[in-house]
DNA sequence: AAATTTACTGAACAATGTGTTGATTTTTCA
DNA sequence: TGAAAAATCAACACATTGTTCAGTAAATTT
């Protein structure tokens, strides 16, 4: 993909900023093109000339943080990752180095369109080691719903616990360590 | 609470199966006051009677399914339930007994407001009994983070599954009898 | 650095939806 | 059946939408 010129960086940068700043007062239904203009500081043609409605612009935000987050992984071309401890703590570093999206779109001011790509997303980069695929499909959807969900916590009570301490939480709960889990 | 108008009763409920079919078409910001009331029949001027727009009206459908299963869980006062596989096998049961809104409102059309209120009604319901709190609310906001996951998906996939084989793989991943599970 | 291309602006526009009103009709329920 | 409540209908001022077009500003190319 070609650079874009640096006009439209600028103009679609300001119009994600002002949307999520907007999200986090109030729901993406009573944001208007119009509103969201005036915050951005941008002429509402100018909007029309890049998105088709304020859900557009969203979907677009979501999509380049996927694709962000992909390249952030880095997983060799073919392979899989394991809910590895390791892991877990890399996609929390993720979280937190991108905290004004996923402070929006994780917690209850998001929407369930993008949990649902994060899941298929981790789903097929996180795979089970067992034969029994019915199962290990409704294994790890469970794993990374339930993992998603301590995230969502863990940005709605505002990052105040360490990404190590909640790595450790999640893969202990994960690979059942109960031991560890009630100390 | 007193027994409603019949008249209300009616136009309460055209406009909620109303909105529960547009929604299962289109994302909630794209349907208006106009449209929901020709589907539903109703004249403008009613609705604005009633609610203040479509997302007043989902929340107001929203309280009431929490109110249905509440009832239906039908917990006596002050108890707390754990998550039994007779439990998670009633909870099943509840999801297709009310599938045309669950269908809407877990899957990739609803609204994340909802889980979230799901989420915290399970959540005060089901507690652990082990002594350290701060760990225990995370492994149950993980477990029924996980749970819903799973129900989502049943209900994706078009409830094809029985509810005792979905209920009995919940379980079995919650407690994490592993040898069952991959069975 | 000049020329060319591209993006943004501002103003206007018809079209559509919103939220409310008041008078009238219909339905409920006691 | 008669009083009370709810739904209807038409009308309204108002806001937002999505598009257009001529003019301006900024970026890229040569």
């Amino acid at each position: 993909m070609v650079k874009q010129d640096r006009r439209i960086r600028k103009t679609k940068a300001v119009l994600k900023s002002a949307l999520l700043s907007l999200m986090a007062k109030k729901n993406i239904n009573h944001i208007t093109v119009k509103e969201l203009c005036e915050k951005a500081d941008i002429n509402r043609g100018t909007f029309y000339l890049h998105y088709k409605d304020t859900l557009d612009l969203l979907e677009q935000i979501e999509d380049e943080i996927l694709q962000n987050l992909s390249d952030y992984l880095a997983i060799p071309e073919g392979e899989i990752l394991s809910l590895s401890e390791d892991n877990i703590r890399d996609i929390f570093q993720f979280v937190r180095d991108n905290s004004d999206f996923c402070q929006v779109m994780l917690t209850e001011k998001g929407e369930i369109g993008f949990v649902r790509k994060l899941v298929d997303f981790l789903s097929h980069r996180f795979t089970a080691y067992c034969e029994n695929i019915k199962v290990a499909e409704h294994y790890y959807c469970f794993m990374i719903h339930g993992f998603l969900g301590i995230i969502g916590d863990w940005l709605s009570s505002g990052m105040t616990e360490t990404i190590d301490n909640m790595a450790k939480i999640c893969y202990n709960i994960i690979s059942n360590k109960q031991k560890e889990l009630l100390i």
